[in-house]
DNA sequence: CGAAATTTTGATCACGTTCAACTTCAGTGG
DNA sequence: CCACTGAAGTTGAACGTGATCAAAATTTCG
């Protein structure tokens, strides 16, 4: 098995939730061992499935083991705003559990593994632990720093730049969340998908990705993306890594 | 006075980070206590000026008692993306003091009047009430969920439903922050700010506006705003309040 | 292997930016 | 109180861009 392609961990690695959480706040054998005592269950989710509606109500976190998936919006004149991908260590049903009924749609785009952990159990769990609570209020910090980042790539950077943009973010979540190699990772994302987290249409993403081929920036065979100038493609996207670990050290030591 | 146009909050009331963070979770009168014991000080900012800036760490929490302020993002083509616009009960540095520099900046629109918090004194507090910490969590649910519908925004609507979706969901707030009458609020912000939010340039936001005059949607004075067809208008922009008190029922009684 | 989804290509055209000039407004000091 | 100054709003013309639509080529998957 060649590291590029994995979309797995190997055994024996904990989680990717909980690999994230801990860059957040420092947690003790026993929390984790609470956190996972709260999994309802695990499953695993065919692509192309609804996990949430838009409109349902939602009284469960799904934790992302494997796969990707999308959070999107239906608007009522047919188009379509994907807002985030979601990979490995990310919640679907976050913001949507927060609301009488959610807000957004979460669809699978790849075969997706979960762990389910019912909303109450989770909240309670926080109140008992608060350091929890912390590393969970940094998860949505950094949420929100990302939908930010969107923000600013639709609202204001050129197409090109978006997409080349877009996929360095995409690997460097991968790479965080072990999935992907230095300079190469598996996307299967549609261009169309692309077109909808991007606010450009399909055929306009295609035209962009073949003239970051052309500029022999990157390289695409079958759904493997390969960055041939990482350096180039970081300038040219003015992209600036979210680090998860950049917590000032004074209060880290506290959370 | 005119309910109209006033910035203020008449005494007696309590302050609308405490009126805002009490939607989400029930804070006895000991937790605000402990909240206003540990507001460093209070002082008023003059319009116009930065409070935060990006790339500088932030270890202070500036919470909007009377102004507007607002989020945002310098690019090195010179453009500028608006995050949001931060209102009365809002607090300046969220997402920033989570991070080792501030990812973005944050400056006055008009004089604004702010608590100043310390990150860890705050956190301290958030692992000694718990109920905070969630209350807290749901705050950057709602944030979160304004991003999302800022992505939305830019990404897939038209220029003429942005600008119509950002009146309402300004007056929204405003209301739900008592600095609003039922169909007009004040409104501080120039087109070349609103362009900059919607991903516009400021001559089409001032077309824009005009055919909403022009269209007997909204009428404008000064700095004041009418909504003369508020359903036409929430028709056009496909406006949903996003009501804060919106948490399922169980879910509310944990917390 | 066949059907469906996705990628690719091209032509046209509406839309929104850009830039510049002009007007109006708001704030300031004489 | 008015004149002055800079900021903000308004208008128009020209241009470039990215959407749209449709059709063809290719890939993916049952």
């Amino acid at each position: 098995m060649t590291v590029t392609s994995r979309l797995t961990r190997s055994v024996g690695e904990s989680s990717p939730f909980i690999l994230r959480l801990q860059q957040y706040a420092s947690l003790s054998d026993a929390d984790i061992a609470g956190l996972q005592a709260v999994v309802e269950r695990e499953l695993t989710i065919r692509k192309k499935r609804d996990v949430v509606l838009e409109g349902y109500e939602t009284r469960k976190l799904h934790i992302i083991e494997r796969g990707f998936a999308a959070r999107y919006k239906l608007l009522s004149n047919g188009k379509r705003q994907v807002l985030s991908i979601l990979l490995p260590g990310d919640i679907i049903g976050m913001p949507a559990a927060f609301f009488r009924s959610s807000l957004y749609s979460v669809t699978t785009v790849s075969d997706v593994a979960v762990q389910v952990i019912p909303l109450i159990k989770f909240l309670d769990l926080c109140r008992r632990i608060p350091s929890l609570a912390i590393a969970m209020l940094w998860y949505t910090g950094h949420e929100l720093a990302a939908y930010a980042d969107h923000i600013v790539d639709v609202g204001r950077r050129s197409p090109l730049e978006r997409v080349a943009h877009f996929l360095l973010e995409l690997h460097s979540r991968l790479l965080a969340a072990g999935c992907a190699a230095e300079d190469s990772f598996e996307m299967p994302l549609s261009q169309e998908i692309i077109g909808d987290l991007l606010g450009l249409s399909a055929p306009h993403v295609n035209r962009m990705l073949h003239q970051l081929k052309a500029e022999n920036l990157i390289s695409m065979d079958h759904r493997q993306v390969t960055f041939e100038d990482r350096e180039g493609l970081r300038l040219l996207a003015r992209f600036e890594p979210l680090s998860p670990t950049s917590l000032p050290a004074g209060v880290r030591r506290l959370a």
